[in-house]
RNA sequence: UGGGGUAUCGCCAAGUGGUAAGGCAUCGGACUCUGACUCCGACAUUCGGUGGUUCGAAUCCAUCUACCCCAGCCA
């Protein structure tokens, strides 16, 4: 939506987004069904984390809402009290809300409409569309059939109207015990689509609900709320994935019932899967009960309270959904697309620092012993706006234990014996000597520095090809760094493995925690959840449990890109 | 062997009978006080296969093939 200067918001009429669902929309609206109206909803059942997988999902739903002028309700999909906990719905909500989508008041439970579902159903029963079935689970799938051969009508199938209205009741007084009867539609049990031979619509379940207490006993079937929750909320289009598309003749039939006036639709589209990822429920609870993980939000799960842990943005999330695209063929988007959001986001809003991971100490020879000097450097170059902070150089600073090698391949940019580097910000210094102690380790570097090649100076303009970071050693502040991975090793993704297997696919790398990390002290003051760029490294954030002034843990987000790692491969 | 879907570059994905968008990845090169960023350039004579219709087909028709989903009183 563009605002006018005269302050008139402008509806986008231009919708640019495709996809076959935009389409649809698109089309609906010039045939004006619904009045013009759009609205969807997101329906999370409440008995898991929300994973990247529903960020799909949220974006598309809420998205379609914003870029129609439409409407779009949270709907907590809470019709099976044995799975379900309120603990999932505050999680969620949360997680909704911090990917930056709202809902105002449309904040909406299935089981909010518990008494309008069951008089739906009565209606049904009166209509000879429903009949309560005492045959047992194992009979009701023995009666059934299979894929190949059509299903055997119950015998309870042709009960009266009023035993049915009957039964029902006392279904619902609490007459009967667990699983001894279900209702179910009447429809075809020779359908091809076994949704269609006679499902059942509504279970007994003496259980204890999050919202209703003990006011039911019986709840109703997925197939059967959903498209009356649709229905009663005046949705337009019911948004879900591929896996119901054969659900979609009963959403139907259920509809044309029931349903009177506007008459919501199912649109499938394939659900998000991602390379180096597992997203199914089962797989994640494996790994968050077998401890392999430090719970739903550890920064290496694809939960969307993962992410927000390891420092990932919910615009970067956004653009990863916009960008992906919704169409209907399974399929399986390189995970180095999303970091590649998450870098374009970051490189704009993330404050340069310099941190040093595995410091080795250099000293500078022709440095003055206790000279301090202050000098100046950009926050973000790629935002003048962020302003300038202050440096303090020394005769003694660290810089990365990687930046120097004795012995330096072609094409090594950084510190050796007898070549300059530039330290950023700083002067240009060149290694005179080694100090190892007895085991050949390298435990200081000494070198000298050019008094001419202040930073910013007039006579700084003489080039060297290295630029390197470092922190002064009186001045640094020690921190704990965690450097985050792929939980799983490289061509692993949801299809392409099982429950059991999952466990020997780990990368045991996932997570290298550093102590003793030298940062620059302008860090003391950061927050929980700040992030930053440590130059030349990648992107981090302060954690949101661990961290705090007295004790600094980050977070790598991701590294930053790294040709030199890709050169000295080949 | 029933029903429902899907096949366009390494990975996503537009395209809706008029002569294959875009993004990611990759590979070159320029720039660089971040080997980052940015910038420039390369990257599908061909759309799962085969026939056909048409002046013209990724788009229409026929046929074949591959893959995904469905036999919960889960969602």
């Amino acid at each position: 939506m563009r605002i006018l200067s005269r302050g008139v918001a402008k509806i986008n009429t231009d919708y640019s987004t495709s996809s076959f669902i935009h389409s649809i929309i698109r089309n609906d609206l010039k045939l004006n069904k619904y009045n013009g109206r759009v609205h969807t909803r997101f329906p999370p059942e409440p008995n898991g984390y929300l994973h990247i997988g529903h960020a799909k999902s949220i974006c598309l739903n809420f998205g379609i809402a914003e870029e129609f002028n439409g409407l779009c309700n949270l709907r907590f999909d809470d019709t099976n009290p044995t799975k379900e906990e309120e603990e999932f719905v505050r999680a969620i909500i949360e997680d909704v809300r911090w990917l930056g989508f709202s809902w105002d008041d449309r904040l909406f439970y299935a089981s909010d409409y518990f008494d309008q579902l069951y008089d739906f159903a009565v209606t049904l029963i009166k209509k000879g569309k429903a009949y309560v079935c005492d045959l047992s689970a194992e009979e009701i799938k023995e009666y059934r059939g299979t894929l190949n051969q059509p299903g055997k009508e119950s015998p309870y199938r042709s009960r009266s109207i009023e035993e049915n209205l009957d039964l029902f009741e006392r279904m619902k007084a609490g007459e009967f015990p667990n699983g001894s009867r279900v209702l179910r539609a009447k429809i075809d049990m020779s359908s091809p689509n076994l949704n269609m031979r006679d499902p059942v619509l509504y279970r007994i379940m003496h259980e204890k609900h999050h919202r209703t207490g003990d006011k039911w006993c019986i709840y109703p079937m997925y197939d059967f709320a959903h498209p009356l929750c649709d229905a009663i909320e005046k949705i337009t289009h019911s948004i879900c994935t591929l896996e119901f598309e054969d659900h979609r003749p009963l959403y139907d039939w259920l509809v044309d019932e029931l349903i009177e006036g506007d008459k919501p639709r199912q649109y499938e589209f394939a659900r998000l899967e991602l390379t180096n990822t597992v997203t199914s429920k089962r797989k994640l609870r494996k790994l968050v009960e077998g401890g392999y993980v430090r719970g739903w939000d550890d920064p290496r799960m694809p939960t969307i309270s993962g992410f927000r842990r390891r420092g990932y943005t919910p615009e970067a999330i956004r653009d990863f959904c916009d960008r992906i695209g919704v169409a209907k063929a399974n399929s399986i988007v390189d995970i180095a697309l999303l970091e590649h959001c998450l870098r374009e986001d970051l490189n704009k809003k993330a404050p340069r620092v310099m941190a040093v991971l595995d410091p080795v100490k250099v000293v500078i020879l022709n440095y003055p012993e206790n000279q301090e000097e202050v000098l100046e450097t950009e926050n973000n170059p790629e935002n003048p706006e962020s302003g300038k902070r202050n440096l303090v150089f020394s005769r003694n600073i660290f810089i990365e234990r990687e930046d120097f090698m004795e012995n330096p391949p072609k094409k090594y940019f950084r510190l050796s014996p007898g070549k300059e580097v530039r330290l950023k910000s700083a002067y240009i210094i060149k290694c005179v000597n080694v100090i190892k102690d007895a085991k050949g380790n390298i435990v200081e570097i000494h070198c000298t520095y050019d008094p001419e090649t202040k930073s910013g100076g007039g006579a700084s303009s003489r080039k060297v090809k290295g630029t390197i970071h470092w922190v002064s050693e009186n001045n640094a502040v020690d921190a704990e760094i965690r450097l985050y991975d792929y939980l799983f090793i490289d061509e692993i993704d949801d299809d392409s493995i099982n429950d059991n297997d999952i466990i020997s696919k780990l990368n045991p790398d996932s997570l290298k925690v550093i102590k003793n990390c030298k940062v620059e002290p302008i860090l003391k003051n950061s927050l929980p959840g700040e992030k930053f760029q440590f130059l030349r490294q990648g992107y981090f954030c302060a954690d949101l449990k661990d961290h705090n002034s007295k004790s600094l843990v980050f977070n790598r987000i991701v590294p930053l890109k790294d040709t030199w790692a890709k050169i000295k491969k080949q």
